[in-house]
DNA sequence: ATAATTTGGTTTATAACGTAAACTTATTTA
DNA sequence: TAAATAAGTTTACGTTATAAACCAAATTAT
Protein backbone atom coordinates (compact mmCIF):
# COMPACT_ATOMS: atom_id res chain seq x y z
CA UNK A 1 0.00 0.00 0.00
CA UNK A 2 2.47 2.41 1.47
CA UNK A 3 5.87 2.48 -0.23
CA UNK A 4 8.78 2.42 2.31
CA UNK A 5 10.86 5.96 1.82
CA UNK A 6 14.71 5.96 1.71
CA UNK A 7 15.58 7.63 5.10
CA UNK A 8 18.19 9.28 3.64
CA UNK A 9 16.18 11.08 1.06
CA UNK A 10 13.11 11.56 3.28
CA UNK A 11 14.29 14.83 4.58
CA UNK A 12 13.97 18.11 4.15
CA UNK A 13 17.61 19.52 3.57
CA UNK A 14 18.49 16.72 2.26
CA UNK A 15 15.95 16.10 -0.24
CA UNK A 16 16.52 20.38 -1.37
CA UNK A 17 20.68 18.97 -1.71
CA UNK A 18 19.57 16.46 -4.17
CA UNK A 19 16.46 18.62 -5.98
CA UNK A 20 18.98 21.22 -6.74
CA UNK A 21 21.46 18.91 -8.13
CA UNK A 22 19.09 17.06 -10.04
CA UNK A 23 18.34 20.02 -12.03
CA UNK A 24 22.02 21.46 -12.33
CA UNK A 25 24.72 18.53 -13.12
CA UNK A 26 27.33 20.32 -10.80
CA UNK A 27 26.86 22.93 -7.26
CA UNK A 28 29.16 24.82 -5.18
CA UNK A 29 28.60 24.73 -1.34
CA UNK A 30 27.77 28.84 -1.15
CA UNK A 31 25.06 28.19 -3.93
CA UNK A 32 23.64 25.02 -2.17
CA UNK A 33 23.76 27.29 1.52
CA UNK A 34 22.00 30.20 -0.14
CA UNK A 35 19.42 28.46 -1.69
CA UNK A 36 18.93 25.71 1.20
CA UNK A 37 18.70 28.74 3.45
CA UNK A 38 20.66 25.83 5.68
CA UNK A 39 23.77 27.00 8.00
CA UNK A 40 27.06 25.72 6.74
CA UNK A 41 27.30 23.30 9.38
CA UNK A 42 23.93 21.65 9.12
CA UNK A 43 24.54 21.59 4.98
CA UNK A 44 28.13 20.16 5.87
CA UNK A 45 26.60 17.45 7.88
CA UNK A 46 23.94 16.36 5.24
CA UNK A 47 26.20 17.05 2.25
CA UNK A 48 28.68 14.39 4.03
CA UNK A 49 25.96 11.84 4.61
CA UNK A 50 24.77 11.70 0.94
CA UNK A 51 28.05 11.62 -0.43
CA UNK A 52 29.07 8.46 1.95
CA UNK A 53 25.79 7.01 0.74
CA UNK A 54 27.10 7.52 -2.61
CA UNK A 55 23.92 9.94 -3.64
CA UNK A 56 26.47 12.76 -4.53
CA UNK A 57 30.40 13.15 -5.46
CA UNK A 58 32.02 15.89 -3.18
CA UNK A 59 35.02 17.94 -4.95
CA UNK A 60 37.20 19.54 -3.43
CA UNK A 61 39.20 22.30 -5.50
CA UNK A 62 40.06 25.95 -5.44
CA UNK A 63 38.61 28.80 -7.01
CA UNK A 64 41.61 31.18 -7.08
CA UNK A 65 43.31 31.01 -3.50
CA UNK A 66 39.81 29.92 -2.14
CA UNK A 67 38.63 26.86 -0.83
CA UNK A 68 35.78 25.72 -3.44
CA UNK A 69 33.30 22.77 -2.85
CA UNK A 70 31.39 21.59 -5.21
CA UNK A 71 28.66 18.76 -5.61
CA UNK A 72 27.42 16.92 -8.43
CA UNK A 73 24.51 13.96 -8.15
CA UNK A 74 25.60 10.45 -8.90
CA UNK A 75 23.98 7.69 -11.05
CA UNK A 76 23.04 6.00 -7.92
CA UNK A 77 21.98 9.38 -6.44
CA UNK A 78 19.36 10.03 -9.06
CA UNK A 79 18.14 6.79 -9.27
CA UNK A 80 17.18 7.11 -5.40
CA UNK A 81 15.56 10.35 -6.20
CA UNK A 82 13.86 8.80 -8.80
CA UNK A 83 12.72 5.91 -6.64
CA UNK A 84 12.16 8.42 -3.49
CA UNK A 85 9.61 10.19 -5.78
CA UNK A 86 7.78 7.52 -7.06
CA UNK A 87 7.57 5.76 -3.68
CA UNK A 88 6.31 8.86 -2.18
CA UNK A 89 3.22 9.34 -4.84
CA UNK A 90 1.48 6.15 -2.83
CA UNK A 91 1.06 8.54 0.44
CA UNK A 92 -0.26 11.68 -1.99
CA UNK A 93 -2.58 10.38 -4.12
CA UNK A 94 -6.00 9.88 -2.93
CA UNK A 95 -7.26 6.26 -3.53
CA UNK A 96 -11.10 6.09 -4.20
CA UNK A 97 -11.51 2.63 -1.98
CA UNK A 98 -9.62 -0.20 -4.24
CA UNK A 99 -9.44 -3.53 -3.11
CA UNK A 100 -5.96 -4.64 -1.05
CA UNK A 101 -2.68 -4.81 -1.88
CA UNK B 1 12.52 28.46 -3.33
CA UNK B 2 12.12 25.71 -1.41
CA UNK B 3 9.24 26.24 0.35
CA UNK B 4 9.40 24.79 4.13
CA UNK B 5 7.64 21.46 5.05
CA UNK B 6 5.55 21.09 7.81
CA UNK B 7 7.42 18.88 10.17
CA UNK B 8 4.45 16.87 11.78
CA UNK B 9 3.54 15.47 8.46
CA UNK B 10 6.78 15.28 6.92
CA UNK B 11 7.43 11.84 8.66
CA UNK B 12 6.72 8.60 6.70
CA UNK B 13 3.93 7.22 9.22
CA UNK B 14 2.12 10.21 10.05
CA UNK B 15 2.26 11.13 6.52
CA UNK B 16 0.60 7.50 5.99
CA UNK B 17 -2.14 7.65 8.58
CA UNK B 18 -2.67 11.10 7.15
CA UNK B 19 -2.84 9.47 3.60
CA UNK B 20 -5.36 6.88 4.59
CA UNK B 21 -7.89 9.07 6.57
CA UNK B 22 -7.74 11.64 3.12
CA UNK B 23 -8.95 8.75 1.56
CA UNK B 24 -11.40 7.17 3.70
CA UNK B 25 -13.44 9.70 5.93
CA UNK B 26 -13.03 7.86 9.10
CA UNK B 27 -11.02 4.35 9.99
CA UNK B 28 -10.49 2.76 13.13
CA UNK B 29 -7.00 2.09 14.88
CA UNK B 30 -6.29 -1.66 13.83
CA UNK B 31 -7.11 -1.03 10.37
CA UNK B 32 -5.05 1.77 10.20
CA UNK B 33 -2.12 -0.45 11.81
CA UNK B 34 -2.65 -2.88 8.91
CA UNK B 35 -2.57 -1.06 5.99
CA UNK B 36 0.60 1.07 7.72
CA UNK B 37 2.15 -1.89 8.95
CA UNK B 38 3.01 0.06 12.16
CA UNK B 39 3.40 -0.90 15.17
CA UNK B 40 0.98 -0.57 18.18
CA UNK B 41 3.43 1.48 19.93
CA UNK B 42 4.29 4.08 17.00
CA UNK B 43 1.04 4.03 16.03
CA UNK B 44 -0.39 5.35 19.16
CA UNK B 45 2.49 7.80 19.86
CA UNK B 46 2.06 9.20 15.97
CA UNK B 47 -1.93 9.25 16.22
CA UNK B 48 -1.21 11.18 19.76
CA UNK B 49 0.78 13.90 17.87
CA UNK B 50 -1.68 14.28 14.78
CA UNK B 51 -4.55 14.45 17.06
CA UNK B 52 -2.60 17.02 19.87
CA UNK B 53 -2.15 19.28 16.58
CA UNK B 54 -5.44 18.86 15.88
CA UNK B 55 -5.16 17.58 12.50
CA UNK B 56 -7.01 14.38 13.28
CA UNK B 57 -9.92 13.56 16.03
CA UNK B 58 -9.76 10.35 18.06
CA UNK B 59 -12.75 9.13 19.22
CA UNK B 60 -12.86 6.00 21.68
CA UNK B 61 -15.92 4.08 21.41
CA UNK B 62 -16.99 0.50 21.72
CA UNK B 63 -17.48 -2.06 18.90
CA UNK B 64 -19.84 -4.87 20.92
CA UNK B 65 -17.40 -5.12 24.34
CA UNK B 66 -14.01 -4.24 22.66
CA UNK B 67 -12.68 -1.26 22.80
CA UNK B 68 -12.82 1.01 19.22
CA UNK B 69 -10.82 4.07 18.44
CA UNK B 70 -11.65 5.64 15.33
CA UNK B 71 -9.79 8.48 13.76
CA UNK B 72 -11.05 11.15 11.25
CA UNK B 73 -9.35 13.99 9.49
CA UNK B 74 -10.27 17.76 10.21
CA UNK B 75 -10.64 20.48 8.39
CA UNK B 76 -6.94 21.73 9.96
CA UNK B 77 -5.24 18.46 9.10
CA UNK B 78 -7.33 18.48 5.38
CA UNK B 79 -5.49 22.14 4.53
CA UNK B 80 -2.06 21.08 6.41
CA UNK B 81 -2.16 18.10 4.25
CA UNK B 82 -2.61 20.11 1.15
CA UNK B 83 -0.61 22.67 1.82
CA UNK B 84 1.98 19.94 2.34
CA UNK B 85 1.67 18.11 -0.75
CA UNK B 86 2.23 21.49 -2.44
CA UNK B 87 4.86 22.94 -0.73
CA UNK B 88 6.25 18.76 -1.83
CA UNK B 89 6.51 19.75 -4.99
CA UNK B 90 9.11 22.39 -4.84
CA UNK B 91 11.53 19.63 -4.01
CA UNK B 92 10.15 17.26 -6.50
CA UNK B 93 9.63 19.42 -9.82
CA UNK B 94 12.91 20.03 -12.22
CA UNK B 95 13.81 23.51 -12.54
CA UNK B 96 15.19 24.51 -15.95
CA UNK B 97 17.25 26.85 -14.63
CA UNK B 98 15.01 29.37 -14.01
CA UNK B 99 16.38 33.11 -12.33
CA UNK B 100 15.87 33.49 -8.53
CA UNK B 101 13.32 33.37 -6.17
C1' DA C 1 -13.41 -22.53 36.74
C1' DT C 2 -9.22 -20.86 35.60
C1' DA C 3 -5.26 -20.56 32.77
C1' DA C 4 -3.50 -19.05 28.46
C1' DT C 5 -4.07 -16.24 24.44
C1' DT C 6 -5.69 -12.52 21.83
C1' DT C 7 -7.25 -7.84 21.15
C1' DG C 8 -6.53 -3.12 21.57
C1' DG C 9 -4.11 -0.28 22.84
C1' DT C 10 -0.51 3.10 26.15
C1' DT C 11 3.92 4.15 28.40
C1' DT C 12 8.65 4.52 28.46
C1' DA C 13 13.43 3.84 27.24
C1' DT C 14 16.76 4.25 23.80
C1' DA C 15 18.99 5.10 19.61
C1' DA C 16 19.17 7.92 15.65
C1' DC C 17 18.65 12.40 13.76
C1' DG C 18 18.70 17.34 12.80
C1' DT C 19 20.47 21.57 14.00
C1' DA C 20 22.99 25.44 15.77
C1' DA C 21 26.91 26.97 18.04
C1' DA C 22 31.65 26.90 18.37
C1' DC C 23 35.78 26.27 16.13
C1' DT C 24 39.50 26.20 12.33
C1' DT C 25 42.23 27.91 8.67
C1' DA C 26 43.20 30.86 5.18
C1' DT C 27 42.30 35.35 2.84
C1' DT C 28 41.08 39.86 2.23
C1' DT C 29 40.34 44.52 3.72
C1' DA C 30 40.90 48.48 7.03
C1' DT D 1 48.94 44.19 11.59
C1' DA D 2 44.55 43.83 13.27
C1' DA D 3 39.94 42.95 12.15
C1' DA D 4 36.65 40.95 9.30
C1' DT D 5 35.16 37.64 5.86
C1' DA D 6 34.98 33.17 3.46
C1' DA D 7 34.52 28.42 3.48
C1' DG D 8 33.86 24.92 5.76
C1' DT D 9 34.18 21.11 9.86
C1' DT D 10 33.43 19.38 14.48
C1' DT D 11 30.84 18.72 18.38
C1' DA D 12 27.26 19.11 21.61
C1' DC D 13 22.53 19.08 22.44
C1' DG D 14 17.69 18.82 22.13
C1' DT D 15 14.08 16.44 19.40
C1' DT D 16 12.22 12.47 17.13
C1' DA D 17 11.08 8.03 15.87
C1' DT D 18 10.59 3.55 17.11
C1' DA D 19 10.42 -0.75 19.44
C1' DA D 20 10.06 -3.06 23.66
C1' DA D 21 7.66 -3.55 27.70
C1' DC D 22 3.58 -3.12 29.77
C1' DC D 23 -1.62 -3.06 30.97
C1' DA D 24 -6.53 -4.28 30.95
C1' DA D 25 -10.32 -6.62 29.23
C1' DA D 26 -12.28 -10.25 26.53
C1' DT D 27 -12.07 -14.65 24.42
C1' DT D 28 -10.68 -19.40 23.95
C1' DA D 29 -8.69 -23.68 25.68
C1' DT D 30 -8.08 -27.16 29.44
Amino acid sequence: MFEPLDPLLHSELRLAIMSLLVSSDEAEFPYIKEQTGATAGNLSVQVDKLSTAGYISVEKTFKGKRPCTICRITPTGLKAFEDYVVALRSYLEVKSDEKKE
